[in-house]
DNA sequence: TGGATTTGACCAAA
DNA sequence: TTTGGTCAAATCCA
């Protein structure tokens, strides 16, 4: 924390003051007799100030002087990578070499460093519609993979004009082990086809988020083939995974295969899983216009921070997403030599709410 | 018949 | 050595 007016500390404060004024609210409100809707809606706001505020803290304090916008410690209790302050790399592609050579080389098996972030779909079986709904992409799955700890398999998606318009961005769907209508969907690499304008950008800066029109519609309509780059989620729920607690979860089930865009059914028949509905399908965060179409896969190296992750209100909505700053960070560092960590972190149980304010004052320097 | 999916094998990172 | 990510041949399907 460099100075005395870091990011995190401005975050932090405002968090907790925030905190402190729902707690106001919600006095106020036990005076009143408000509703228990009321009431529980702002103890829940109480608790996400808190919790984001104890990972902020947690964060902070896994980094070194001075890294916290950089680096951000691997491992489920990472906490939050905030980045928020980094302006888009000027030129994220040429700033890397390691994750941009990766990108390029399609023939490679390395595991690529790709801007990532994660994505949660909830569906349900009540609507009918068959899978989590279509990002608005199209995909082609191109492997499956069990994943230790996991009680289901993990499917891996490429963009199906991969090979036509050199688009690298992939997609991993993994189902929850814990709640089986619950997906997770890593997205990794951005859109450079086609329809790219249609796809999922990675989160961006809270400063970007602010300027986003917010969906306040708490239940959103079932996105009929939305576009990828969900505009606003309507869950104001943000929960981080805690990696550990995935492989806690341990009952066994049958695999599940994830629809993909262009067929709709299931990947898998023998899943007892069929007709899925798109409950939730958002994206936590909002996308900056600037990064809607990077000239190449490389430059999705995009700053973010896990408050843009904050996002519309839903109210008891399943949702939310995560990122992953570690390439979009490194593509921040590399150019110092920094060995960049692949940080992937994800924000579990943490309710953001809709409302953070990221104008709060002194948020920003 | 062409495009998409499945699945075992391979490879590199951890 | 283990595990995750990808490849590519086989298979499926419209």
């Amino acid at each position: 924390m460099e100075g005395s007016c870091s990011w995190e500390q401005k975050t932090l404060i405002g968090e907790l003051i925030q905190g402190m004024e729902l707690a106001k609210q919600l006095r106020q409100n036990l005076g009143a007799k408000s509703s228990a809707e009321t009431r529980e809606f702002l103890v829940q706001r109480i608790l996400s100030s808190y919790e984001k505020s104890l990972l902020i803290l947690k964060w902070s304090g896994s980094m070194g002087p001075g890294q916290q916008h950089q680096q951000q410690p691997q491992g489920g209790g990472g906490g939050l990578g905030v980045a928020t302050n980094l302006p888009v790399p000027e030129s994220p592609i040429s700033v890397n070499e390691s994750p941009r050579s990766d990108e390029q080389d399609p023939i490679s098996k390395k595991r690529k460093v790709l801007p990532r972030w994660t994505d949660q779909v909830r569906v349900n079986s009540e609507n009918g519609l068959e899978g989590p709904q279509d990002d608005g992409c199209s995909w082609r799955k191109y492997g499956q993979k069990d994943i230790l700890g996991a009680k289901y398999p993990r499917s891996y998606y490429r963009c199906t004009f991969r090979n036509t318009q050199s688009c690298w961005a992939t997609k991993q769907v993994q189902r929850s082990d814990e709640d089986p209508y619950l997906f997770e969907i890593t997205y990794r690499g951005t859109h450079t086809c086609s329809q790219a304008s249609n796809s999922v950008q990675p989160p961006t800066s809270p400063q970007n988020q602010d300027q986003k029109p917010i969906n306040h519609s708490p239940i959103p309509q079932q996105p009929q083939l939305e576009h990828c780059s969900p505009m606003f989620p309507s869950n104001l729920r943000v929960a981080t995974e805690d990696l550990g607690e995935r492989a806690a979860a341990a009952a066994a089930a049958p695999g599940f295969n994830f629809p993909s865009s262009q067929h709709g059914g299931l990947m898998k028949g023998e899943d007892n899983f069929s007709p899925f509905i798109l409950e939730n399908e958002t994206f936590l965060g909002s996308f900056s216009p600037s990064f809607v179409s990077p000239a190449t896969p490389e430059s999705g190296y995009y700053p973010v921070s896990p408050f843009q992750m904050t996002n519309s209100a839903g109210f008891q909505n399943v949702h939310r997403s995560d990122s992953d700053l570690t390439e979009i960070i490194s593509a921040n560092t590399s150019a110092t030599n920094s060995p960049i960590p692949d940080l992937d972190f994800s924000l579990d149980h943490v309710n953001i709410d809709p409302n953070f304010p990221f104008d709060t004052p002194g948020f920003f320097c």
